[in-house]
DNA sequence: TCATGGTAGTCTTGTGTCTC
DNA sequence: GAGACACAAGACTACCATGA
């Protein structure tokens, strides 16, 4: 691994560079396939900056349109109407719509209620708690470093959501065991590069990473999903299958440490093979509860029997290995119509 | 009690391939 | 050729066990 990119890893960790502001037009790419949901409810969107929140502008400018109810929107110590002017105050606001109320179908200031909050904002103070208690679903880009906490709340208290996070995040073992019950999967516009509105201040080495456009700092994050608990087409859409396991057993090598065939590639896996096969986690993104299985997910150096699913033949690295060399994480599946 | 070593878990973008 | 997409790694930290 190129080391600039273990340099922007210590920096964002160091740094806790959370501040990605979501594009307009991946929030209305993913929403226009979620429209009926919408009808009679609230719509909470914390962790942003609800003046200037993408998110906000969506759903104020289209509130008559989805017949929301309420829209509330929350902000971590920023009461400045730049976007990235500094957390230096220690409280925050919220913001509150109801509609337009004079009628130029315009979301005016005056239209918009501004709450001061005692607290900073943060989405675990008790404050934001009883705002998301409000709400019917949470839409929103919430802090990357936060997401399984963050999820965690959404749970809790069990709310509809559609989020943003890192692709990655499928295997962090409390999402994946999420995803594995049905409590939560992809959203249907993912994949990609999406790009970020970031602070002036944010160092990052990798500068095929950043652009900036009109005076205006971008960051990619590389594969960003939205997952959601809100049904979708996409999941109810069967994965194309058209490769054959049985006379091309080569291209399908089995795991040393399990009893499971590789497949390298989402759009290789077999119409044929009734076994237990790995697959990338990507396989998420595309995945029809209908048609497949998912019995866990091999990742990380240690073997748990409830997130691998299937029992552990090696002896301590618990990642999928073919012939001594570790795949990256692998969700284990089976296809349920053969 | 502290140092050390091993293990588990977390973190984020880079890069090769495909499509237009 | 450019942009989009799909797939992938190893450095780092926290935690625990062990021994001095």
């Amino acid at each position: 691994m190129a080391k600039s990119l273990n340099n922007n890893l210590k920096k964002a960790k160091a740094g806790k560079n959370d501040e990605f502001y979501t594009e307009l037009t991946d929030i209305e790419k993913e929403l226009r396939h979620y429209k009926d949901h919408f009808k009679g409810k609230t719509v909470f969107c914390n962790c942003d900056d609800p003046r200037i929140s993408n998110f906000f502008h969506y759903f104020s400018y289209n509130f008559e349109a989805l017949g929301l109810k309420k829209l509330i929107t929350t902000c971590y110590k920023n009461q400045n109407r730049d976007l990235f002017t500094e957390h230096k105050s220690e409280s925050a606001i919220y913001l509150e719509y109801t509609g337009d109320k004079n009628g130029d179908r315009i979301p005016n200031p005056e239209e918009i209620g501004i709450v001061h909050l005692k607290g900073d904002g943060d989405f675990r103070s008790p404050e934001s708690v009883e705002l998301l208690k409000q709400a019917d679903i949470v839409v929103t880009n919430p802090p990357f470093s936060l997401f399984r906490e963050y999820v965690e709340q959404l749970i809790e208290h069990d709310k509809k959501f559609l989020i943003i996070g890192n692709q990655n995040v499928i295997t962090y073992k409390e999402i994946f065991k999420l995803i594995k019950e049905n409590k939560l999967w992809a959203g249907v516009d993912n994949g990609g590069t999406k790009w970020f509105k970031v602070p002036d201040h944010y160092d990052i080495a990798t500068e095929t990473r950043i652009k900036t456009e009109n005076g205006q700092k971008y960051f990619s994050m590389g594969s960003v999903f939205w997952f959601t608990n809100l049904d979708n087409r996409k999941r109810h859409e069967d994965i194309i299958l058209y490769k054959t396991y049985y006379g091309n057993e080569s291209e399908y090598p089995t795991y040393d440490n399990y009893d499971a065939i590789e497949v390298n590639k989402v759009a290789n896996i077999p119409t044929d093979f009734k076994g237990v096969m790995g697959v990338p986690i990507t396989f998420i993104d595309k995945y029809n509860p209908n048609q497949f299985e998912i019995l866990g997910m091999a990742s990380s150096a240690g073997y748990n029997s409830e997130v691998v699913g299937m029992p552990f033949l090696g002896e301590k690295d618990a990642r999928p290995l073919i012939e001594g060399k570790n795949t990256f994480a692998r969700v284990i599946i089976k296809n349920k119509r053969i």
